[in-house]
DNA sequence: CTTGACCATGAAGCCACTTCAGGCTGTTCG
DNA sequence: CGAACAGCCTGAAGTGGCTTCATGGTCAAG
């Protein structure tokens, strides 16, 4: 199958595709004589697992660690383990960060009273409150 | 003052406050005679300013509007709250995100029976089955 | 034989910085 | 005076994970 099939089967863009070759993720694909790329289903199974991956929000980096493990039919899968404890930890602070972020902004929200003056406008005036600038030394 | 102790003040990297110049977020230094950039409190006020923004997550694209904003002290601040509305929503569904993918990660992580057989490592089955790949396929 | 869909390549762009290479400035110490 | 060293300068390139662009080749249908 040509690039375009199978940009259409996985729902990658062709440029993407592409580029997962540059960077070694994806096997090289024969050629035709007109010098278009030829895929297989092996192609396409391994295009969902790095979407898959990239879903769980994996860098590229890390899919080519568990392609590795995965193709190292023999040996352990601690990497596996510890790839995804690790991922889990980022997730959780990632939550937590963004659970902080939210309050504030709700908060900083909440300060515009009247919508149309800048002037008095509290976000603004919290904004640089928060910044540590003295109105008086503008 | 030098960029140096600008930068140990405000905990902005020298690199990042040359990046902003450059990026027309700080106004431009005056120079001494040894081409050295002389900063004002000004500079430090701005240079919080961006950084307090930054951490709420605005992008440097939003934080130029906010300091338009600012400094025209005349006018509406409906982009203001516009501006907030939107990434306060942004950060919600952003989230949301984050906890499905908790619950994946979590669910995947349990599959590890055995951790140290690659062959019959449940979270590589699972990767490998979410993917849609048939093992006698391969 | 031309149209149009499909494919190819290499380079540049995106964001928000960071890093690097190579060189100037300015102070201090011997 | 000279060397060592901290501090500063510039421009270019690198990061990740793509996307976009410019330019041109391939192939089947009409």
């Amino acid at each position: 199958m040509q690039i375009g099939e199978l940009a259409r089967s996985t729902g990658v863009k062709i440029e993407t595709i592409r580029y997962y070759e540059r960077e070694h993720l994806l096997p090289v694909p024969q050629r035709t004589d007109g010098n278009y790329r030829l895929y297989t289903p092996r192609h396409v199974e391994q295009l969902r697992f790095i979407r898959y991956c990239r879903s769980l929000d994996m860098s590229l980096e890390e899919v080519r660690l568990l392609i590795e493990a995965r193709d190292a039919l023999a040996g352990s899968c601690r990497t596996v383990n510890a790839l995804l404890d690790e991922k889990m930890a980022e997730v959780d602070a990632r939550v937590d960060e963004l659970r902080q972020l939210q309050d504030q902004l709700r908060q900083l929200r909440g300060l515009c009273q009247q919508p149309d003056e800048v002037k008095t406008c509290g976000i603004l005036m919290e904004l640089n409150r928060s910044a540590g600038i003295d109105k008086a030394q503008i």
